[in-house]
DNA sequence: GCGACAG
DNA sequence: ATCTTGTCGC
């Protein structure tokens, strides 16, 4: 496991990644605080192979939903999986991917693989990417990491809230009819009203967002050319 | 001490 | 996340 010594920002032990999270709390906004009109959102989603960890973040013209572009970022791994910790380990991908769209490409609204404010701390992935970013941002889960719900009615668009410690943290929303409900988050500068209901309004057919759908689409596609030989 | 545990 | 073919079901 390379130390990142030429970053001490993520250069951290989980011990270090645990307080950085607790500080960067306190700048988590949970009210709307959107764009007038969302014209951009973006999916992120990560990737690895042996010695690389591959971040993709795809751009979505809202409310169409056309892909317009895409940034991938590329870097050694640096951080093993430590449930609670993903933001940690994806990070530094992420980031790269980031630096690689043109700013005014940049999304309005960016939606996460990981969960929101639904973690142990409230710091979740795309909390704190969020913050990190200073991006609206929604964290849509395939599983949940905290937090109990009762059963999600097999409808499209049915939710019930996701409780962590007595208190509302999320929602298990029914994306699609006959699937697994997905757990949706508000990340950074936005509600949790509102994160169901742009969750919703990406969902074409499928139960992830297009966005994320397609952003986890292009990082494998990445890591298997890399798989394959390709060095980069 | 025993489970639970995003990707 | 990743390793992997066929197979059950709509």
């Amino acid at each position: 496991m390379p130390r990142r010594e030429n970053c001490p920002k993520w250069d951290l032990t989980p011990e270090e990644a645990v307080r950085w999270q607790e500080s960067l709390r306190q700048h988590l906004v949970l009210e709307d605080d959107l764009p007038p009109s969302v014209r951009l959102v973006g999916g992120v989603d990560s990737g690895y192979t042996d010695t690389q960890a591959i971040a993709v973040i795809t751009v979505f013209v809202y409310p169409e939903l056309e892909l317009i572009h895409h940034a991938i970022g590329q870097v050694p791994v640096h951080f093993p999986y430590i449930p609670g910790l993903l933001a940690i380990r994806e990070g530094p991908a992420i980031e790269a991917a980031w630096g690689n769209i043109p700013p005014e490409r940049r999304p309005d609204l960016l939606f996460f693989d990981g969960q929101g404010i639904a973690h142990p701390r409230g710091m979740g992935i795309a909390s704190h990417m969020g913050v990190l970013l200073d991006r609206p941002s929604i964290g849509v889960a395939k599983r949940i990491l905290v937090g109990h719900h009762e059963p999600v009615p097999d409808e499209q668009g049915a939710w019930r809230p996701l409780v962590y410690r007595g208190k509302v943290v999320g929602a298990a929303v029914r994306t699609k009819v006959g699937v697994k409900p997905v757990y949706v988050s508000p990340g950074h500068r936005i509600s949790l009203p509102t994160a169901i209901e742009y969750t919703l309004a990406t969902v074409r057919g499928y139960k992830l967002p297009e966005p994320t759908r397609l952003a986890d689409k292009l990082a494998r596609q990445w890591r298997r050319k890399l798989a394959s030989g390709v060095r980069k």
